[in-house]
Formats: C-alpha cells, structure tokens, sequence
RNA sequence: GGCGCGGUGGCAGAGUGGUUAUGCAGCGGACUGCAACUCCGUGUACGCCGGUUCGAUUCCGACCCGCGCCUCCA
C-alpha cells in the first residue's frame, strides 16, 4: 500500500507523501511549439499520462498541468524562415499536437498553460528577483539571474555551482555578469514579437515560464514535477534557482525524469535530425501498438525504437487483444474493487507502487491472460468473464486494450484487401469445406495469407486478423 | 575533464543473495481435415577480474564497453 516514486532529487526512490493527503499536484513541461511532436515527446506523454491513471486509479486526486511553451527563439526562427506569422505557426502546431495525444490515448491534462498568457505572471516574477536581488538588468535590456546569488544552484543535476564556473571561457562579452547566469527577459530586437515590460519591449527567457505558470496553476510548492530527459539541466535546475528565490520556499517535492528514445543507439532529437514525428509512425501503426511499445520498458531507461521493436510490440499487444475477442463487452470496475477479486491485481498494483513498473505489470497481464485462455477452453465462463474484466481494468489504467477486440485485429497490415473482399473470400472458403474440398479451401486461405490476412477456424465459424 | 545511467538467454525487457519473470522467435507435444488460435513441455542468461559469503547475476572494489547531461533539444 505505498507508493514509490525515483525521485531525481534524491537519486532514489522515495515513499510519495502528498502536500495534501490524497490529492497530487503534477506540473509536466510540455512542448515548445515549433515542429510536429516526435516519438521522445510521445514517450513522456505517454508515460506522464500512465502516472496520472494509476495515481487516480489509487484514489488520488490529481491537478495535472502541461504547458505549452509558444514563445522561444525557435519559434521565432521557424516563423521567419516560414515565412510565416508567429501565432499562426504556433497554432497550427498546437492544434497537431493535440491531435498526436489524442491518438495516444493520452488524456488531455486539467491545466493547459501558455507562456504568452501568462506574461503578467512572468514578467511579475522577473521583477520579484530583481527586487530581491536575484537578477539584474543588462545594459541591452535583457535580465539575468544571477546564479552566483543562489547557493543551492546545482543539486538537482549534480554539478557544483563553482565547477561550472571553472569550465568557463572568458567569452561572455559584456552583456552577463557570468558565464552561468541565464536571461529571465530578453530585449527584442526590431519587429520581433515583443510584450511591454518594465524593462522595455521583449519576450521571456526559456525557463522561466514553467516557474510563473507552475505557481500560477499550482501554487509555489507543489508535490510533482515531470519532464523529459534533457531537462533536469539546465532548464529544470534554473527553474528551482527561480521558484525559490522567488517565493522562498521548496519548489517541489519529487522529480520524474522519463527516459531517451534512440535510434541506432543516438538520442532521437531534433538537433541530430533523426527524429520520427508521431504521425508519421501512426501511418504505419495502430497507436495503442506505439503506446506498448513505450510502455513496455521503465519509463527511466533508454528505449530503442526500430522496425523490429514496434513489430514485436505489435505481436505481444495481439496477444492480449485475442484473449478478449469474442467476449461481450464488460463493465470495467475500479482499481480497489478489482483488487478484491485477484491475485492478479494485486501483483499488478504492487508493479506499478514500485515507480510505476510498466513492464512488470504487464507480465502479470500476460499471465493473467493464461488463465483466461484456459478457463474459456474449458468452458467456464463466469471465470472467463471475470477475468476479462479484470483485464479490460487493469488494460485501461495503463491506456490500454480500450479497443474492440474485432476492430484492433483486423485493422493495420496491408489495406491491399478491403473487409469485404475478405468476406467473400471467407464464404467461399466456407462452401468449399463444407464440400471437403480442402484444396480449394487451403489456396484461398494461402492467398489471403499472402495479402497479409491470418485465419483462424473455430466452432463458431473462421475468425480473421490482419497479420 | 565533471556529473550520472547502463551492460541479463536469438531479440525485447523485468527482477532477485540460494527457488519459473514476461513477450516475440525456436524446438517437442495436445488440439485441428491441414493450419491458425490456444494449452502443455522445452533454453545450462546474467560484460570481465578479484573480494565478502556456506552460496552472487544480485553486495563491495578495480577494469572493459556503451549511453546521457554539461550548448538548443522531451
């Protein structure tokens, strides 16, 4: 009955002790909107949106705020090198991303923040830092935090705030006070998007958004904060050097880190360029198909993405798929009513306490899928169903099996056959059997094998997949 | 160079001081007209070298290899 949580923090697991008992207040940093969202971004959607399933499947409470960074040198870049207006690139890749999580399954968060409405709040907690001292203005306009100001700069990544001083060219021109401080506001230059400021015209620096956003939709303390794996530095470290010498309390209690997606055994990122967008993997895979396959490592360890990978994930998802097919539709009870029941669940909470083992409280769905098998060969369907429905419960907290069973398996492969024409083919394969002409039958069946369509008899008639 | 992570059976991927992970693939069997699905059985896996221990893949140390962050990136 207790949950633990790797913190980054603490560089270990730790027992989750809420602020408030029973609610979980989670702040993941979401996208900057520039480009199409890629599998890396999919994987910490996907693995923050498992997080808020079993943390309310528990019975927690959860505020779950993402935010969207729509303002940034690249988006500007982007917008001119486009040609185009800055708010209607970030539109239009904003409505895309939307899009990918739905597709995901990944439930849309409570909060959905962004930067460019939240510039009071940012701009209020620039000042606040310079007013204590923490930031000053540059002669160009541009503010800076003075990380030399903050003592604790460096515990979350580990570094020690002098080693990164030591590192240093004497490069820094003029403008920053020292190689490490970082702006809070930049000045715009000529007919750049700009907001007014007491600092004259110009825009936020990267990090310090998520620190007025988070305080804005959670408070200055809060239980949770979630990112992907390039972030714990600088971005990370800097908005704890914000939040806390802002508000001049703990930021936040626990930090999630999901881990690198690779390919060829490179991070998958857009400076490298190797980089599969969402919706283009989802042209050739069904989504619950790329959602196991993010799941089906730890959300901290480095997943390698290929053709092979997803096909297996494909493979194993089918599996689980075909244990359900055929049997009606259930009612999906809660967490704490299917615990009751089985053993099953049992071991799957118990995986998922333990820093949400995904891929262990899928072995135990597997095996619960056994069971199922085997009470339905046997004809004892009360057992079947409750399995079933356990299956369907524990699927569902994960974002899973929330298909009919029929459509998963008879959609993706090749579309070189429609669903009719496979019909046909199946009624004469039929006619053919009953006229044991099994050579007939067996050409058909090889034929349809051939386009990528797999056949299964039964008692009740032939079943069919696309492979 | 600094900080950190990891090397598990053909592949993917958990975990553990002594006992079956799990999935895919393979092999044998049952079922089937034959298949498929399903079920049963089947794999002398834990980078290398030392140490601790009755016993280590699991703990400790050294080493080798791979990766991440340290600059924009989820």
């Amino acid at each position: 009955m207790a949950l633990k949580i790797y913190n980054t923090l603490a560089r270990s697991k730790q027992l989750l002790q809420p602020i408030e008992p029973n609610k979980i207040r989670l702040y993941v940093c979401g996208m900057t909107v520039y480009d199409y969202c890629h599998l890396g971004h999919a994987r910490v959607l996907v693995a923050f949106d498992v997080v808020t399933r079993y943390l309310r499947a528990r019975g927690y409470e959860v505020d779950y705020v993402r935010n969207i960074t729509d303002v940034d040198d690249k988006i500007i870049d982007r917008a001119r090198s486009n040609g185009e207006a800055f708010f209607a690139l970030t539109a239009r890749f904003i409505a895309a991303m939307h899009e990918d999580e739905a597709r995901l399954g990944v439930l849309p968060p409570d909060q959905e923040p962004r930067a460019t409405a939240h510039m009071d709040d940012i701009i209020a907690m620039v000042q606040t830092l310079v007013d204590k001292g923490y930031a000053y203005v540059a002669a160009n306009g541009d503010v800076y935090y003075s990380v030399e100001k903050f003592s604790r700069y460096g515990a979350l990544s580990g570094k020690k705030p002098d080693e990164l001083l030591a590192g240093a060219r004497i490069e820094t021109g003029d403008i920053k006070r020292d190689h490490r401080d970082f702006a809070l506001w930049k000045a715009a230059r000529e007919d750049e998007v700009h907001w007014r400021s007491p600092w004259g015209p110009g825009r936020p620096g990267w990090h310090i958004e998520c620190s007025a956003m988070s305080k804005s939709c959670l408070g200055a303390h809060f239980d949770i904060h979630g990112g992907g794996p390039d972030l714990p530095f600088p971005h990370h470290e800097n908005e704890i050097a914000q939040s806390e010498a802002a508000n001049g309390c703990q930021f936040v209690n626990y930090w999630m880190h999901a881990g690198a997606v690779r390919v060829d055994g490179e991070k998958m990122s857009k400076s490298l360029g190797n980089f599969f967008t969402i919706r283009e993997i989802l042209t050739e895979y069904h989504p619950e198909v790329v959602r196991y396959l993010l799941i089906s490592s730890h959300y901290r360890s480095a997943i390698n993405y290929s053709l092979e990978t997803l096909q297996t994930a494909r493979g194993a998802l089918q599996r689980l798929y075909t244990a359900l097919r055929g049997i009606d539709a259930v009612e999906i009870p809660g967490l704490a009513a299917l615990e009751e029941e089985n053993g099953f669940t049992r071991r799957f909470v118990a995986a998922m306490d333990d820093d949400f083992n995904t891929p262990l409280a899928l072995s135990v769905l597997f095996e619960l899928v056994r069971e199922l098998n085997l009470a339905r060969s046997e004809g004892e369907e009360l057992k079947t169903r409750d399995l079933a429905r356990t299956l369907k419960g524990l699927g569902a907290v994960l974002g899973l099996l929330q298909q009919d069973p029929e459509d998963f398996l008879k959609a993706g492969g090749s579309d070189a056959l429609g669903d009719a024409d496979i019909e046909v083919l199946l009624a004469q394969r039929e006619q053919a059997k009953r006229d044991k002409d099994y050579q007939r039958a067996d050409e058909i069946r090889n034929q349809l094998k051939d386009q990528g369509v797999l056949l299964e008899d039964s008692r009740e008639g032939t079943l069919w997949k696309r492979s």
